[in-house]
DNA sequence: CTCGTTGGAGAGTGACACTATCCAAGTGTT
DNA sequence: AACACTTGGATAGTGTCACTCTCCAACGAG
């Protein structure tokens, strides 16, 4: 298959395309000729998983690109760069440091993995970019004035990890070769972050339609 | 309190607060001669809702006026400023239209309202951007040929539900004005999806950690 | 051989969130 | 009152990012 149809099929524009073979997040074409590639279902699919992850993961490209590498690099486990796979995501801005919001934060998420059990996250430890998002972003409502109990929290991360169960039985299910296996938990961690927020909005909408219910004035003003 | 106070006691330059006052992210200071101008606590604590919304939730600049010129506009019932206000939050890219995945996705979006009984989002149905986003999601899922099947959603779906619970809970222990609930329910709303998400990466590595503990490739290898 | 197509490379674009520069009007010090 | 410094507002510039456009030489069908 030439660019031209790889494009077509995919409904990627070809400019695109070269610019993903260009920051290598395609494998270059089997070259036919000086001037002439061939592309294989395998790009197809790479390139699929490439713009879900970029249009609805919101991946940067250079992530995309080390997330791929690390998924395809076959002389590293396959617990190794599962895990260094999900650890490139992006995962927002980094905590404050020399910050009294930070510090209380830090505090209160280690005693929730502490309370947990959950052990791996607390000997990785700071050295996680979940563990450090998790602190910005309760530092930031802590400098809000929200409120962010331990309890609140701890309902949270109780049904997180319902949802990790759940999701790594999906993935075991899911079978193919271990790149592939990879690349469905990276696929999976990103894709499913929508549904969940979408989800948890609807949700929310719900319940919120439920409790107000007195002065029923469902807005329709989009926008 | 001057500019410069306000900068200092916030952590934002003042470059950046002079561009939010002209973007009208912020309420112009009250002026007190030709060329200067008095802040008060009050613009201290709607500029750290503004900075969390957009570095903490990376809400563009313009969405976020949007979402606060709706949450004070008081000619609204409280209601609809607070549907309106969530409305307006980012949610990624529109589903694609004319798309086989698309139209499976819709149907199976609302086979799951249906389910859950969510009469609020079945009767807003496609114009509600919350469901867009899901039917976006889960339209990629299933172009990529990942699993989503619909008791995999349901416990997402309900997980959701809870986080919904647990929230307005929150809302309504909160208090203070009308105008400063309905902003902690978009803050809420906005900081605890990284709370979210950073819980459930975390709990997917301590789940992977323990199904596929300390041994080498826990599986099969094709390919 | 002609003429449209293809793949590759580099430059250009538009959106976005700042950030730097000016400048006239104020403020504090002496 | 003189004079250095600060302030707020306006305008223009910067850096990043994800494309997208333009060229061009090599193909390849008729």
């Amino acid at each position: 298959m030439r660019l031209r149809e790889l494009s077509e099929r995919s409904g990627v524009p070809t400019a695109t395309i070269k610019y993903y073979l260009r920051e290598r997040l395609l494998p270059p074409g089997e070259r036919v000729s000086a001037t002439q590639a061939e592309y294989g279902e395998e790009h197809l699919r790479r390139l699929r998983l490439v713009r879900a992850l970029i249009q609805v993961g919101r991946v940067p490209v250079a992530t995309a690109r080390e997330v791929l590498e690390t998924a395809e690099d076959e002389s590293l486990s396959q617990n190794t760069r599962m895990g260094a796979a999900v650890w490139a995501l992006p995962h927002g801005p980094e905590p404050a440091e020399d910050d009294p919001e930070t510090a209380e934060a830090t505090r209160q998420v280690d005693a929730l993995l502490e309370r947990l059990g959950w052990t791996y996250g607390r000997q990785l430890g700071a050295t996680s970019p979940a563990y450090r998002m998790l602190v910005a972003a309760i530092a930031s409502l802590e400098r809000l004035g929200y409120p962010h109990d331990t309890d609140h929290l701890a309902l949270h991360a109780r049904l997180a990890a319902e949802l990790a169960v759940a999701d790594l039985d999906l993935v075991e299910k899911y079978g193919g070769s271990p790149t592939e296996r990879i690349e469905a938990v990276v696929a999976l961690t990103v894709l499913y972050e929508p549904v969940l927020l979408a989800l948890r909005r609807l949700a929310e909408t719900e319940e919120s339609g439920r409790r107000f219910t007195d002065s029923r004035d469902d807005s329709r003003d989009g926008s």
